[in-house]
Order: structure tokens, then sequence, then C-alpha cells
DNA sequence: CAGGTGGAGCTCGTGAACGA
DNA sequence: TCGTTCACGAGCTCCACCTG
């Protein structure tokens, strides 16, 4: 984050906007000098340079995030960021970690407008960067002589994909961006709700449908055909193209974004959201993943010479200043004497999240994959797999939860509260997120949310000043 | 009174049974 | 064989109680 800290009055807000636009080194700062662009192939070449994939990996994952806050009292930044995902499925993410992951240094912004999160706004300003993102999903990316592929996921909070669906608030008749549950619907579970899937030709075929705010005689953009009246809209055959508004919607998923990646959009704020409303039976989705493994005293040391060998002080075998009150465990290890024998599995995760430099990146990658095999050999030795549920497992008890929840929640005969958006969610799509991403930790949005964050801040603390 | 202790109730990973 | 479901037990947090 650029740092511009000076005194400055409420009034210099613009003057300040501006400045904090071309600290960010935009490639291009647009005219009216509230919009900056910056190349999505710069920033992954870049990134790339600096912390490439293992050698074995050619497929490159990334994520664009996109989200809207207001930093200042009338003036509302909306942002679009990558991210890129570093395969750590397999591995257990702690606290810490989790921290490091959603910093708001690992997401790099690539478009900054001032204005709201609206459909115009939002498909006037990515013009460029869907244009980018089509070209470098169809001929990859090219970086120190080694090709990658390129597949992209989008996301972004549930206002945020609405918006860019090109459909309507999370209070309309048809609320969900990917199904076509209605609002009196959103409480059913299991064999009570048949819902339609949206895809893309029904949201094309949708568009052409009237709706609010179409005033008739209606000119197609697409179709360049004069609608006189609704009915002449409906009575007309289907086009293979679409509307001006869906237009946006086809360009966006159907070339830049591809569509089998629509249904695969994590609305991290969904789950903020979820929390917020006091659902810690889900809590576990994404919070304190942490995965642990009991091993014995012998194993354990060999664990830490070894971590020490490679990462000298980053071994931390127990977190220090534990609140009172918690249990020390004790396990019998091998030769029979008593120790704590817990060890957290990331351990050298710490130098990949925390060592922001390349050395330390390579280091880690490296300890990682010799602990893989360590693991690996500790549990043999053990004489015990180690076996990790599989996604389809974990959707379950996603669902299943999910299904608790709501049934608690008619049982108390809340009426408000009984269905939304967020429950629909988190019983019918969270599961098949998890399917299709298994941990949805490293989808997390909040890196995003923590840049607005930022700029908040920075703009507050200057201009009250 | 501060800090330690231990139980209750929770989350969550994992083994295993079961059935299609 | 794979998905579904349950049981078990580990760690964690909270809280009441204990102790110096």
């Amino acid at each position: 984050m650029p740092s511009f800290r000076k005194n400055a009055s409420k009034q210099k807000t613009i003057d300040l906007m501006q400045q904090h636009f071309e600290e960010m080194d935009p490639e291009t700062l647009e005219e009216d000098e509230k919009t900056i662009i910056i190349s999505l192939h710069k920033v992954l070449t870049e990134h790339l340079c600096m912390f490439p994939l293992p050698e074995d990996r050619t497929d490159l994952k990334i994520k664009v995030d996109g989200d809207g806050a207001p930093v200042m009292p009338r003036v509302h930044h909306t942002c679009v960021a990558i991210k890129v995902i570093r395969y750590f499925e397999d591995m257990g993410i702690s606290e810490e970690e989790w921290e490091g992951l959603n910093s708001p240094f690992t997401s790099h912004t690539l478009l900054l407008f001032d204005g709201k999160e609206d459909y115009e706004d939002i498909k006037e300003h990515t013009k460029r960067l869907r244009q980018e993102l089509a070209d470098i999903r169809r001929d990859g990316l090219q970086v120190d002589g080694r090709q990658y592929t390129v597949s992209v996921i989008a996301g972004g909070d549930l206002k945020w994909l609405n918006a860019v669906c090109a459909l309507s608030t999370c209070s309309h008749t048809f609320p969900c961006p990917w199904c076509l549950v209605c609002q009196g619907e959103l409480h059913l579970t299991g064999a009570d709700l048949k819902y339609t899937r949206r895809t893309l030709a029904l949201m094309s075929e949708h568009a052409h449908l009237p709706h609010d705010g179409m005033e008739y005689p209606w000119e197609c953009e697409c179709c360049e055909f004069t609608y006189d009246s609704p009915q002449a809209l409906i009575d007309e055959e289907a086009p293979t193209t679409n509307a001006a508004r869906l237009k946006f919607q086809l360009e966006h998923f159907g070339v830049g974004w591809h569509k089998e990646n629509l249904w695969g959009l994590i609305p991290e704020d969904m789950v903020a959201d979820l929390l917020h409303h006091d659902l810690r039976e889900i809590h576990f989705i994404l919070e304190r993943t942490c995965k642990r493994f009991l091993i014995t005293a012998a194993l354990a040391e060999a664990y830490c010479e070894f971590l020490r060998q490679y990462v000298g002080c980053f071994v931390k075998v127990k977190k220090e200043g534990k609140k009172a009150g918690a249990k020390k465990t004790k396990q019998p290890n091998i030769i029979g004497r008593e120790c704590e024998a817990t060890l957290k599995v990331c351990e050298p995760l710490m130098v990949l999240i925390h060592g922001v430099d390349t050395e330390n990146y390579h280091l880690a990658m490296k300890v990682w994959s010799a602990f893989k095999a360590l693991r690996t050999e500790m549990f043999a030795r053990l004489g015990k797999g180690h076996t990790m549920h599989t996604r389809a497992q974990k959707a379950y008890r996603i669902r299943r939860k999910a299904g608790e929840y709501i049934s608690a929640k008619l049982t108390l005969g809340s009426v408000s509260e009984d269905g939304t958006q967020y429950s629909h969610i988190a019983y019918w799509h969270f599961p098949e997120m998890v399917m299709k991403h298994g941990d949805l930790v490293d989808l997390s949005t909040q890196a995003l949310e923590h840049l607005h964050w930022l700029r908040k801040k920075d703009y507050r603390d200057l201009s009250n000043k």
C-alpha cells in the first residue's frame, strides 16, 4: 500500500485520491483521474518471477475478486483484484497462516475506480480487464521460459456476484446467482426443493423477457431488432445472442471468465454474514481448519530436528502464552514417557506465508515437499495410514449442519430470518463448492476487504488532520 | 486477587460400518 | 467401489472453583 501520510483537510479528498491512485503505479490512469488500470499480464509475470510454481505444475489458477466499499463520505471505491491460488488444499492452515493467506499483500489490485459497484459502471471499467482475461485464458502465460496454462475463478460477495451476473439485488424474487430458487423457497431443504440451476443459455433467455425498467419500443443491441411491447418480445423467436445488458454477462463469463467457473464462485462475504448471524455451526467451513495429528515423542523429535535443519527458528512446537485453563494433553510415546506430542502439520508454511522474499519461498516449498514424505513415513512407522476425509464427506457434513441450522430457525418460529439467501446457499451451494474446490480457505476474499479497510483508514487519517 | 485447574460442551478429523 | 452416515476422541474455549 502506498503511504502518503501528511496533513490534509477533508476538502482534499479528491487530491488525495489522485495521489493515492498515482502511487499505485497504474498502467493507465484514465482522463478523469478517478480510475486506474493495472495490466494483468504485468502483475502475473511479476508474481511468477518472484514465486514460481513448483517444477511439476504449469497450471496456474487465479481468482478474480471484486468488491465495492465506501472509503469516505460520498466517496465509494470499487476494486477488482487477483490472487494466485497456491494449492494449499492438502496442507493444514492454522490461524497464523490464515492471517497470512488473507493479508492484503497476497492480492494484487488490477482495477480501482471511484464509483459504486453498479452493473453499468463495472461494465464500462472492466473492458480492458475482460479482454486481458480472455487473452490469457486462451494463450496461457509465458514467464521465465515456462509456459503456464491459466484457469480463472471469479469471486466476490453476493452483491458483486449479482451485479456482474446482471441480476437484481438480493431481495429480488430470484436472489440466488446459482439457481432459480424464489424468495418463498429459501428455507426448503432436502427433497422439498427442486430448483432449476442457472445456465448461461437460461440467463440469456431471461434477458429477453420483459423486466423492470425496460422502455418500449425497445431496441435490442445484439439482435438489432425493435420490440414494440413485452409481448412482441416473448413472441419473437429466441435470438442466439443477447441483449445489451446480458451481452456483458456473456462476455464476462463466456469469454473472460469461463462458464465452468461461474458455478465455482466463492462469495466470501456470504460466510462472513452467516457468522454474523451467529451461525456457529458452520464456523468450521472457513475458520480454524488447522489440521493436527498425534505423533509419538521419538517421531516428534525427529520432526523437530528435521525442521531445525531447514528452517531454524521457524520451529514452533506449541503456541506460547495459552489462556489459563487450557488443558495440557500428555501422550505416551513409544518408549513409555509422557510428552506433549501434538504438532502442527503446517509449521513450514510459516516461512512460505510470512517470508515474502524469493529465497524463503523456495526454501518453504522444498521443506513442504520433504515434510510430506516425512509425514507418510511417520504414519507408516506408526502402522496406520493417514487418510483425510474426501470432499464428498466434507460436503455432506456442511450440508447437514446447514440443514440443522435452518430447521432450528424454523422451530423458533422466526419469520424474517427463516429463509435468507445465505441459509439457502449454505445448504445447497456450499457443499457443491467444496466438492469442486476442496478446502475453501485459499479462495477467501478477505484480502480484498482488508485493502478497502486500509484505503479507508488512509483517507480518514489524512483528511481529519 | 491473580493465576492455575479441571470439567462441560463444543468443533472437527478420522476410522469404520453400511448400503447402493 | 464409492457415497453416506455414525461414533469416537482429540483439542479448544469457557467458566466455576481452587490455591498460594
